[in-house]
RNA sequence: CGGAGCGUGGUGUAACGGCUAACAUACCUGUUUUGGGUACAGGUGACUCCGGGUUCGAAUCCCGGCGCUCCGACCA
């Protein structure tokens, strides 16, 4: 993509209605737009980044076998009320609205008993199971308080997994696959070495969930981290949890985190209410064992900006960046520059690398400027002076300055060997 | 939802109750410059969040509303 093109505009200020790190510079750089308060929009830029982290959990939630729909987002309260959960008493983070014939509708914020109800139709048999089914789904929930840029929204994409399991031994199984899968794609998105697996609250379905915890001074929980990696919410922090354990108090160091991930157990609440059942081998009637893996890829992407960024900008992590290279040209009178970035910039697309090539008539320090702020991982800069350069070797043509935007690394690379 | 703070060109700021609401940046024209936001000249752009009130006079004071941020509560 050309940066010529691009209809975002970097800023050289941040708005004065953000506070928090990640808003402030993806706001800057272009990234997203506030609509208001909890609710933002997403941009080229913003959406490609967003896009990759999509994709990365795609891959992984279809490795384990989930199979990817799009459910509506619009609710009817009749699946709910076979839960109780249409209440504003018992879920008070609804969105509702009303069709015109008067019919109360509502805006989803979880989708556990559309699915479970659209299962009725699918699941007969135990040779129907196992099963796992995923989305990427705009979520609405009402909160009171949005905070913390997009780590905290009133809207917000989220990737929502629900597994179908014959009883609670084979949904154990299946969990601890999605666990692992879990940990894989925190690895791959480059905030594995902060996230942890911790012990939390269950809700109102069984004793524990896990959640999966980014260290991070922008998150809104407190964690409690053992030596050997193991971590436990403090909200079911107690004596007996520490005994189940077996870890003492004194050995847990404490920190603020963000919750990127959430997996439960759901048991056979769901499948009972809305009566999703299948039949045995022995041709008895039994209900389905059901659990749920969230996460949200864009409080994901607020973390990683939180976690990464430096002085200067946002730095992505090479798995989420919206490009892989920065092109920078500085542009000469004769237009030799350009001739060369223009072909080195045709070159890579056509190899299907992701280039933004900044092909602005700007000075240098904007471009560098805006380049660090963007935070793509490589910058290659051709200019009067690296075309000069006599690295070029018996290439000849000169060479690109390689600049590695997490280490600062420079390197001189022939533009004959792109 | 409780508490606190703040609403002024696109963005960031300034202006004692008193002149045509100022400055920077961004944007447009031109010249200049070309490895870390170059310099100069000219220009466009604001019912000062909305509605009332006080006053000869309100961006400024008062009341109400709306919006935004932060702290807390909340977070299937």
């Amino acid at each position: 993509m050309k940066q010529s093109k691009l209809f975002t505009k970097t800023r050289r200020e941040a708005p004065k209605d953000e506070v928090s790190k990640n808003a402030q510079l993806l706001i800057r750089a272009g990234y997203i737009h506030k609509e208001m308060a909890g609710v933002y929009s997403y941009l080229p830029l913003g959406l490609r980044t967003l896009n990759k982290i999509v994709g990365v959990i795609r891959e992984e939630m279809d490795a384990i076998g989930g199979q990817e729909v799009h459910l509506a987002a619009l609710q009817s309260k009749s699946k709910w009320d076979a839960t109780k959960r249409w209440s504003d008493k018992e879920v008070d983070v609804w969105f509702k609205t009303k069709m015109k014939s008067g019919d109360e509708l509502g805006l989803g914020f979880t989708h556990e008993e559309p699915l479970t109800d659209l299962m009725r139709g699918q699941i007969s048999s135990y040779r129907d199971l196992p099963l796992s089914v995923y989305q990427f789904q705009t979520k609405f929930r009402n909160e009171t308080r949005a905070k913390s840029g997009i780590m905290r929204t009133r809207e917000f994409l989220m990737k929502d997994l629900y597994s179908f399991n014959v009883d609670e031994k084979a949904h154990a199984e299946f969990y601890e696959k999605a666990k692992q899968a879990y940990v894989k794609i925190f690895g791959r998105l480059g905030i594995g070495d902060q996230t942890y697996v911790t012990n939390a609250s269950g809700g109102s379905f069984s004793k524990f969930s896990h959640e999966f915890q980014t260290v991070c001074d922008a998150g809104e929980d407190v964690i409690y981290i053992a030596e050997d990696g193991r971590a436990i919410n403090k909200e079911v922090l107690n004596d007996e949890v520490l005994e189940d354990l077996k870890l003492k108090r004194t050995d847990l160091k404490e920190a603020k985190a963000a919750e990127v991930g959430n997996i439960f157990t759901l048991g056979t609440r769901f499948s009972e209410a809305l009566g999703l059942n299948f039949k045995d081998e022995a041709g008895k009637s039994r209900p389905v064992f059901m659990g749920s893996y969230g996460i949200g890829p864009g409080r994901v992407m607020g973390t990683i900006v939180e976690l990464t960024a430096d002085d200067k900008g946002i730095v992505w992590p090479e798995s989420v960046a919206p490009f892989a290279v920065h092109l920078v040209a500085l542009f000469d009178e004769e237009g030799k520059v350009k001739k060369v970035a223009d072909e080195l910039y045709e070159k890579l697309t056509s190899k299907g690398v992701e280039v933004l090539y900044d092909d602005r008539q700007c000075s240098a320090g904007e471009k560098f400027g805006d380049a660090d702020l963007i935070g793509i991982p490589k910058r290659y800069v051709v200019s009067e002076k690296t075309l000069k350069s006599s690295d070029a070797g018996s290439l000849g043509g000169g060479s690109v300055e390689v600049k590695d935007r997490v280490t600062g690394k420079v390197d001189m690379v022939p533009v004959g060997s792109f």
